[in-house]
DNA sequence: AGATTAAGTCTTTTT
DNA sequence: GACTTAATCT
């Protein structure tokens, strides 16, 4: 009854991408298309042919986004059963019931970043291998994308040639091995141990492609080559698979994603029908017309269109502010004007490049009072408390975890250090155990004293007596652990610091007690494979009354009545590591065009002439895509950097009373902007860097910026009007 | 062993 | 500037 009520407000092309109900369906669908309601009525839909909602499964990009849709389409009315879950929350669970055919125990843990730096470090120990040149990030970064296209070290290993790839697959098979000894998995290998899983054992394909009858994958543009796999496995028996996705709004190519994925969604499914949603229900038109001409300067795209629906236009601002400081009370102002509006804090975003930015803003917010929550990665999780925690529990599910257990062994003190327990690790290293399983052998151990045998005997009868509290609800686990361990006592004696990190793992342990109440079975280890997956922004609360702060890439899935945009310059959007290589520069666009579509109303985009970066105060270069911005409605490129220079400085003014001590630069004489282009190859003289050659010229008008590599070696991106090159 | 201090490294985005 | 590691002191 309810599900014809709701296919009535669809638009035509929104309803044939939810009434197509077999056969591979890919569905284009830009900013703003009303995309997840198509989603949810096609679920609706389905159920309503007949479907049952145990043969229906939901990918989404973030666990947040499928905590939403589940509760969306509990609230259609729909029969629950619907699986609605990340790509990784998928792999664990089919790793737990599959995962022996691919060497993973089912009480696996899931290493996070820091645990996986800690694991190669270990690795690389064993290797003796020089790594100055190599970090272990360097490495595992590498890795990363070699298990995101599904390749095993041995396989690797026999195509490596250069001295780099060498390293490398001596370090991933060496790092692989150690994961396997520890049973633990990191996020890439979910993926990967899934998408070979599926490929090699067909019994295991069968079994899910006949359970999941009907699959659904959204944001597709941002899948990597192993969710394609593991996408394509479950799919290929009865090709209903629809995926949607804008190619527009790929930010995860760091990640491994692969825009090719979407791209190529025809050839692999030549029966595919392709919907396109064009029209755009949630943004202004001319917010719509600024993200239509930053988009269009990317070369390797599809021509696409923005539709706007709405009729009334936003008010669209881009403005230059002295340094970040003057950006934030700015901003700051121009939040409470809109306060004073009645317009809700919650319907107020500021989006910047990188997370370190937010730091201004915040400091601005305090001082103002305003209520404000931040989205950051994996600030929650990352905490050392928190990771303590989590370690216990980690060795209590899965003794054979020797990154949790060094982690916590001697934290809080309990007189068990470096000595000791590299001597039970050579002990472990002999005959080839866990370091837990050595830890019970002491006796075997000569080199030990008595005392210490004693410290290591009591540590492992507290870890023991602990495990048989792990099939029953984690909160009350928790609560054992974090007294017996010693955590309590010592972080209560830890002053400040230490009530901020009570505070922490009170708020853990509170969150365990939900998943207790919600869950029929509530078991330590499926709750940590849980938690694994969980990052912070997955607690925003869109809710909340607060303002939200966030990166870009954060952004992603959102809208907000009112955006603020800050940062534009080069070097930070795009951002420095990118804006060389012509593909990152084109995701980077892609990143603000995503930012700009997630305003309503009102989009404000800031850059500031100095900004302070890692603690020196920079100059600052507009960035390129303020030039593509040019919308109709804003004043033309050198209006525009006139006029807001202006606004600056009426700011200003206003500002300087309240602000004596801060110190204002003023912008060096302009008297080079009138200067002949340069041309490449040519050579220049600097006063501080020297002599040098002109790698690039980008032509600004008087904000032209030059490239130079100097003789020195290292190469500078400087403003034309200020650098003062003299030709030689 | 543990705490404190000094020096050194690295700085994007996140499941 | 933030964080990690190494060196030194208690």
């Amino acid at each position: 009854m309810p599900i014809s009520a709701k296919f009535n407000d669809l638009t035509a092309s929104q309803k044939e991408a939810v009434s197509h109900f077999e056969g591979p369906l890919l569905v284009i669908a830009g900013p703003g298309s009303g995309k997840t309601r198509v989603i949810i009525n096609r679920i609706a839909a389905l159920i309503a042919q007949g479907v049952s909602p145990w043969n229906i499964c939901a990918i989404t990009f973030t666990n947040k986004a499928a905590e939403e849709m589940r509760n969306r389409v509990v609230a259609m009315n729909t029969p629950a059963g619907t699986h609605v879950s990340t790509f990784h929350s998928l792999c664990v669970r089919v790793l737990r019931y599959h995962g022996s055919h691919v060497g993973v125990g089912s009480n696996f843990s899931i290493y996070d970043d820091s645990e996986q730096t800690k694991c190669m470090k270990e690795a690389l120990k064993t290797l003796n291998l020089d790594t100055t040149n190599f970090t272990p990030g360097k490495l595992l970064e590498a890795i990363s994308l070699l298990k995101n296209k599904l390749e095993y070290p041995d396989a690797f290993a026999a195509r490596a040639s250069d001295y780099f790839s060498k390293i490398v697959a001596k370090a991933y098979k060496a790092y692989q091995h150690l994961l396997t000894q520890n049973n633990a998995v990191d996020f890439d290998d979910l993926l990967m141990k899934t998408a070979v899983l599926l490929r090699d054992f067909p019994a295991v394909r069968e079994e899910l492609s006949n359970r999941y009858k009907f699959l659904l994958v959204d944001e597709y543009q941002d899948t990597n080559h192993a969710q394609y796999a593991i996408a394509r496995c479950i799919a290929l028996g009865h090709g209903n698979i629809c995926v949607t996705g804008d190619p527009d709004q790929s930010i995860y190519r760091w990640r491994g994603a692969d825009i090719a994925n979407i791209l190529a969604f025809e050839k692999d499914w030549p029966s595919a029908k392709v919907v396109k949603l064009e029209e755009n229900f949630r943004s202004a038109p001319n917010i719509l017309a600024l993200a239509d001409k930053l988009i269009a300067a990317n070369t390797s795209r599809k021509a696409k269109r923005l539709i706007p629906v709405i009729p009334h236009p936003g008010e669209v601002i881009i403005r230059q502010y002295e340094d970040e400081a003057y950006e934030a009370d700015s901003i700051i102002s121009d939040i409470a004007r809109l306060a004073k509006n009645g317009v809700p804090y919650s319907d107020i975003a500021v989006f910047y490049r990188v997370n370190s930015m937010s730091r201004p803003i915040e400091e601005a917010l305090v001082r103002s009072r305003l209520p404000y929550q931040v989205v950051r990665g994996v600030e929650f999780y990352g905490r050392k408390e928190i990771k303590d925690m989590l370690a216990y529990c980690k060795l209590i599910v899965n003794p054979p975890d020797d990154v949790a257990l060094t982690r916590i062994i001697n934290s809080p003190t309990r007189g068990i250090g470096d000595t000791t327990l590299e001597k039970v690790a050579a002990h472990a290293r002999m005959h080839n155990l866990p370091l837990y399983e050595a830890l019970k052998q002491t006796f075997a151990v000569t080199s030990l004293s008595q005392a210490v045998r004693t410290k290591i005997a009591a540590f492992v009868a507290m870890i023991e007596q602990f495990k048989p509290l792990a099939a029953g609800p984690v909160a009350p686990l928790m609560k054992k652990v974090f007294e017996d361990s010693g955590m309590q006592k010592s972080l209560e004696a830890g002053g400040l610091e230490g009530s901020a990190a009570l505070d922490n793992v009170e708020e853990l342990i509170n969150a365990a007690a939900i998943y207790d109440q919600q869950i029929d079975n509530p078991a330590l280890y499926d709750y940590l494979q849980q938690i694994a997956l969980f990052s912070d922004t997955d607690k925003f609360d869109p809710a909340s009354g607060k303002i939200a702060l966030m990166s870009l890439h954060a952004a992603k899935g959102l809208e907000f009545k009112h955006v603020y945009i800050i940062g534009l310059q080069q070097g930070i959007l795009p951002h420095e590591r990118s804006k060389d290589n012509p593909d990152e520069l084109e995701e980077e666009r892609r990143l603000l065009f995503v930012g700009i579509t997630r305003a309503k109303k009102g989009l404000h985009i800031a850059y500031t002439r100095h900004r302070t970066i890692r603690g020196l105060l920079m100059r600052s270069i507009p960035s390129q895509f303020l030039y593509e911005l040019g919308a109709s409605d804003l004043p033309s490129r050198d209006s525009f950097l006139a006029e807001s220079s202006r606004d600056f400085n009426d700011f200003r003014d206003d500002y300087i009373a309240d602000l004596p001590s801060r110190t204002m630069q003023t912008p060096a004489p302009s008297s080079a902007s009138k200067k002949a282009p340069f041309t490449t190859d040519e050579l220049v003289e600097h006063k501080v860097f020297g002599l040098g050659r002109i790698k690039s010229y980008t032509d600004m008008g008087e904000n032209s910026i030059v490239a130079v590599r100097f003789n020195s070696g290292q190469t500078k991106t400087l403003m034309v009007k200020y650098a003062n090159l003299k030709k030689v």
